[in-house]
DNA sequence: TATTAGCACTCCCTTGTTTTGAGTGCTAAC
DNA sequence: GTTAGCACTCAAAACAAGGGAGTGCTAATA
């Protein structure tokens, strides 16, 4: 992934100059435009030779002949790790995010995504943790009426999961009890996937109390515990995409913003994300490369996020290819910290 | 709102076929056309005289010279009175709305949203009840470690709400029960609105622990109660509006799926729908008469459901003006029971 | 008197043609 | 190695012409 040192300075140079002046004006570059832009001072002849070979090689391409040309996703690619190198040794700096604390994750994580679109102007999407590894500080069951008990659920970084469980006949307020301290002891401190259906098995008898509703109870519990809670997905900005003409035909709009309300495709993004993570915590996907084929036309960058425990969510920013990935590398740097300072302050146990 | 009786019988006819005409094909409808597709058996001359009389009126227009006529707003709105008295003496039949019983709330809205949107093709939303007559059942605080305290609140309709109080100082167990007791017994089966913070007040005293603690506690229960759960609101299908030409130019687009992701315009509509509800439940709003702006170009179809004890939400679909009403208000009407079903099997007290 | 046939007219849309201009590749000169 | 010059390409803009759907009006008809 290293900067691929076949060409030479000059050529760098100008493919660099290329995607800058493609990013700004989305036109096809020309060799009489680069001829001012660089401070080369070359003639329009020369680019042009350069860009024949640049060509070859695969960093740019014409739309069509006589025009400009426009970087390949080759050329992102190179372009890109150049800047992941230069970063790398930059000191990220805490930014303006605007930040506000909130108590709800949800809340926190919502505003993120709207605090990242309206930075960048791209569409933005921010993933809430998973919480399989997160683990349980409290469980508790109440009476709320003869039919009805109310599980509630807290686990790591305050994530609160509840239920109403149906009864059919009433538990008896000392089995109540004896189940809350049996669950409390039992599972207080485990982590999501360690509470296995086997150990709920094992609850059920332990609990000594044998009836149907103990039973339902432990199962509706469980339940509980391991709905996965859909990988909720928060979103910001779908229709900056709007702003790229390139993107913004009918066909395209209609498949991105599509991804955008329902979500399923975001939600392979993240998980792909997670997987493979690299060494930045930043991720870059140049058209084809992601692996959701409705991004075939934009870049996606994400940023993977951890809130302490191996809760790991996602940050992600889409827009066209020809987005300003300085920018927004270290946007999503800032936010990084700033999630990180929010939620890393009170310190964990 | 009657039918305006100052238009012929033909005259209706021939309105009501260039309107149904238009709804199926989106294109501008001439004279030829609507003398072989009414069983009227009269000329395109006639037919003309006909259409230039209802464009004086003010029911049509031509988008240009020696173009077909279509509908304007007050056209469609007549059209739309007259379905509404038709529709009257129908008996609503259950139809399938394949909606499956899910026990959180949330989902059902969701999926309500869903179904409506791949039923009709237009872009939908649904809001979910207001809480604020609705009643409590239920409130608990428990002990999560030293420093943080969960509250649970549960309202009719199983709507749960809790948070995560944190609290300097540790509050005893005796402590925490006495609240719990004071707690139900006071604010049991009061509504939200009943809830004022004079009340509270009283009930700081009343606890009879005079502590910080106890007040930061009854404080953040009283900011649990009354925050507004801004109006959540479940959309689907919003990339519909993409089926209609007449919308989908980018910036009818843009303006339309911001207001769907924003969200807040369409809470603006759900107030006003359930301001004004008129006496079936459903509502339309024809092009300007929307009270969201962005929608000038559509039409709103509103029903309005309700959960019992006044708890009120809102159904809407937007598509453009010529959606077809019938089939929308059939749908609308079919799903609006079909969340009464769910909701009101569980008698409520 | 209401309806209809006929006709001239309007104006959008489609199609085809021309022009323009940005940009290229190549070659020959510097 | 660099540059000036030139012929060439091709997309997009500008223009022109024809077709066609639809209209309004008038005069004939039932």
């Amino acid at each position: 992934m290293a900067v691929d040192t076949s060409l030479s300075e000059r050529k760098l140079i100008i493919l660099k100059a290329i995607i800058q002046n493609y990013l700004e004006t989305g036109e096809p570059v020309g060799s009489r435009t680069l001829s001012k832009y660089t401070e080369l001072n070359l003639s329009s002849a020369t680019i042009r030779n350069e860009m024949a070979d640049l060509e070859d090689l695969g960093y740019i391409f014409q739309p069509h002949t006589s025009a400009g040309r426009i970087p390949s996703d080759q050329g992102y690619r190179l372009y890109v790790d150049m800047l992941m190198e230069e970063k790398e040794q930059e000191i990220t700096q805490r930014e303006n995010a605007m930040l506000e604390k909130a108590d709800k994750v949800e809340k926190v994580l919502q505003q993120a995504a709207k605090v990242l679109a309206s930075n960048t102007n791209y569409a933005t999407m921010v993933s809430a943790p998973i919480n399989s590894r997160n683990t349980l500080k409290f469980i508790q069951l109440s009476q709320v009426d003869e039919e009805q008990i109310v599980a509630v659920i807290v686990l790591g970084g305050n994530v609160i999961k509840n239920k109403i469980i149906e009864v059919g006949e009433t538990l008896s307020n000392e089995n109540l009890l004896k189940l809350n301290m049996l669950l409390n002891t039992t599972l207080n401190g485990m982590s999501i996937d360690q509470i296995t259906l086997g150990l709920i098995a094992r609850l059920k008898e332990q609990a000594g109390i044998h009836s149907e509703v103990v039973e339902h109870v432990l199962d509706a519990v469980a339940e509980i515990i391991h709905v996965e809670d859909d990988m909720k997905i928060y979103t910001s900005g779908a229709t900056n995409i709007f702003k790229y003409p390139e993107l913004s035909d009918k066909q395209s709009a209609q498949e991105i913003i599509s991804a955008f309300e329902e979500k399923q495709q975001l939600a392979d993004l993240v998980t792909e994300t997670l997987a493979s993570e690299n060494s930045h915590g930043i991720q870059v996907y140049i058209g084809h490369e992601a692996p959701v084929k409705t991004m075939k036309d934009c870049s996606v960058v994400t940023a993977t996020y951890e809130l302490g425990e191996g809760m790991k969510g996602t940050i992600g920013i889409i827009g066209p290819k020809r987005m300003d990935y300085e920018h927004v590398m270290k946007t999503l740097k800032t936010l990084q910290s700033e999630l990180d300072a929010i939620y890393n302050k009170n310190p964990k146990e």
